[in-house]
DNA sequence: AATAAATGATAGTAATACTATCATTTATGA
DNA sequence: TCATAAATGATAGTATTACTATCATTTATT
């Protein structure tokens, strides 16, 4: 028996369903190759389609632009990321703890989850710490936000934040926090590899002093 | 007497100093505006052209193209930081308010500086906000750095680190921190403006707890 | 077997991101 | 002040991007 995971997507990113044709799945399954191998900005409908072996009209078929795309892999992701999280905390009673896995999940690089299958999580990981917030440092992000396009984002936030408040619950800054253990963890890792000198690691040890500076960080801002 | 302060571009940046002409200098104070106004992704030098009153090609001359003139005024920007946080702290003897103050510089909606004429630093300070992360998120990263083009950050960042220290020479994630500071100042006020509920505070008290957050964030990580 | 839906193939448009060329204006310094 | 160089303007052109439109063909549905 295969279990397959589903992630509930918002239509409005798309224009047609892409989960309902293996043309579909293509498109998903190459742009998450594509953007993680040479960047978004370098991404194009063009250059997928001749990945996939089809061609720009059809790929227009499913998808606006390519900002909609980004923004429907990231939102598959967020999920994805929920489902971890409530997946793997499940049994979990004491809030310290559970908090500091929520951590480990968000900070650490995640190996291909055969449950979903023309979805490669650890590349989305790598896309998300990239060009996470580029889905909404835009323009458009008020018209993007009034069609619900981030509620995945906000959603993974607001889980995020009832664990804070588990561990204390006269902590003020609950969403503040979580946002911020969302983005720095991607960012310190994004610094690690590119830009070392903004951070106190090294790769060698990949993400374990990370997840040390972020555990230091949360827990004693939410000491009681 | 006027006095003007000189900020030190890498050459890097651009292929003619903008600095040395009227033309140069409107193409600096012109993009500020444009890419404050639409984004980055929606500027274009035929655009900045026509608002200077000159032509696409007269731009080329002084930018090889649109990321590294957005890279030559955050640049810009990041120095003006390092020197107001300089000329800001130089009396202080006391290491936390020094750092107390560094926060307010860094997450503190600016006025416009008379003492640079050309370049409008409230419009920049927006612009970092928004844009500033993109200087770096891109597939090119590497390269740019080899060119130092990054220099003026990390320079920021080892003057915050050095205050962090002062407060407490045995913290171990100095680096780190200062980089957290700067990029979750400008997340946080992104996301008050745009996606409140990634937050908790609200638009009428301006950064103020925000400022109140960063500096709980803060001081009782480096707490001894 | 008939019909609808999805895809392929091809073409076309407007805008973007440049590069090249040559004429004209402006600055410099001998 | 004249000569020369440097900067700018004006114009044109190319390759790529980001789409839209049309029609033929294949695939699925009833």
């Amino acid at each position: 028996m295969k279990l397959e995971v589903q992630i509930i997507m918002n239509p409005s990113l798309y224009l047609r369903d892409p989960e309902q044709s293996e043309l579909g799945k293509n498109i998903i399954k190459y742009s998450i190759q594509l953007i993680e191998k040479d960047g978004f900005e370098a991404f194009t409908f063009k250059k997928l389609a001749n990945a996939i072996g089809t061609t720009e009209a059809s790929v227009y078929r499913y998808f606006e632009n390519k900002h909609k795309l980004l923004v429907y892999i990231l939102s598959w992701y967020w999920g994805w990321l929920q489902f971890q999280i409530q997946y793997q905390t499940n049994n979990i009673t004491d809030p310290v703890v559970k908090l500091t896995m929520v951590i480990k999940i968000l900070a650490t690089s995640v190996e291909d989850d055969k449950m979903t299958s023309h979805v490669d999580e650890s590349l989305l990981h790598q896309i998300l710490i990239v060009e996470g917030t580029k889905a909404f440092l835009t323009n458009h992000v008020d018209k993007d936000n009034k069609q619900q396009l981030f509620k995945p984002y906000k959603d993974l936030c607001n889980m995020v934040s009832d664990i804070i408040l588990e561990c204390n619950p006269n902590y003020k800054y609950p969403h503040s926090l979580s946002s911020t253990i969302i983005e720095i963890a991607h960012l310190q890792i994004f610094f690690m590899y590119n830009l070392p000198s903004l951070t106190d690691f090294n790769k060698t040890d990949k993400e374990d002093q990370i997840l040390a500076y972020l555990n230091n960080l949360v827990f004693s801002s939410i000491k009681k």
